[in-house]
DNA sequence: ATCGTAGGCAACCAAAAGGTTGCCCATTGT
DNA sequence: ACAATGGGCAACCTTTTGGTTGCCTACGAT
């Protein structure tokens, strides 16, 4: 039996989410291309160190992965946690749209 | 000519998600009813402080609004704000999806 | 008039977040 | 062999966050 895994919240993804530099730092990576932290920190406005605080922060919500090749570590999206997280979104939409719709079909009965 | 309004960033937005007891308030709030801040509290586990300051905050991110009826105030989703969310999300996987694309033309070219 | 209920405001607190710097290690190219 | 480049670790600092409590005000019902 498949066991309904227990339904994770995704508020920690939404945390990560909630950083302007966390947010271009996925924007890069959504370019499809693995990148690596000095890259990343070019043009980023704040240090490597910083940078690489973010990438982690990404990485903990399951956002992010990274591999190591020689000296530097490239860091790529992780597309699934994002799909997941739009739908958790749609999940609170689809909520009031079923309530709005009961309400019209009460106000028209 | 429309102006192209400037891209402002959806940062907040995430930030005012990011956190259990916010989405715990979202949700119920999507139930549709308009809540008062007792109600809201109620079964929440935190104090009634706490729940007011959540819900600034969501109201900060233009997430939800309220409105004063009598001696309470009855909050609300807005839910334009969760759309705009979803977009953004969006928006990267989409990224991604044109550079697979691009990609898969290449290899199969 | 006054009591109970709904909230607002302000002060306070501990912990987490965002960022920095300094120093060390590993890999690579010459 | 060694310099240069890419990163990791740890310490440190300041601001923000999540929460509390105490007290005051406003409305509503009796």
């Amino acid at each position: 039996m498949p066991q309904r895994r227990r339904t994770e919240t995704p508020a920690p993804v939404f945390a990560a989410l909630g950083d302007e530099n966390r947010l271009r730092l996925l924007t890069r990576l959504g370019g499809g291309e693995p990148l690596s932290i000095s890259r990343l920190t070019a043009g980023s406005g704040i240090s490597r160190q910083g940078v690489t605080k973010h990438l982690r922060v990404l990485a903990g919500a399951g956002l992010v992965r990274s591999s190591r090749r020689g000296k530097e570590s490239l860091w790529q999206l992780e597309r699934r946690r994002l799909e997941e997280a739009r739908r958790s979104l749609d999940l609170i939409s689809q909520q009031w749209d079923v309530a709005l719709d009961k309400l019209k079909l009460f106000v028209e009965e």
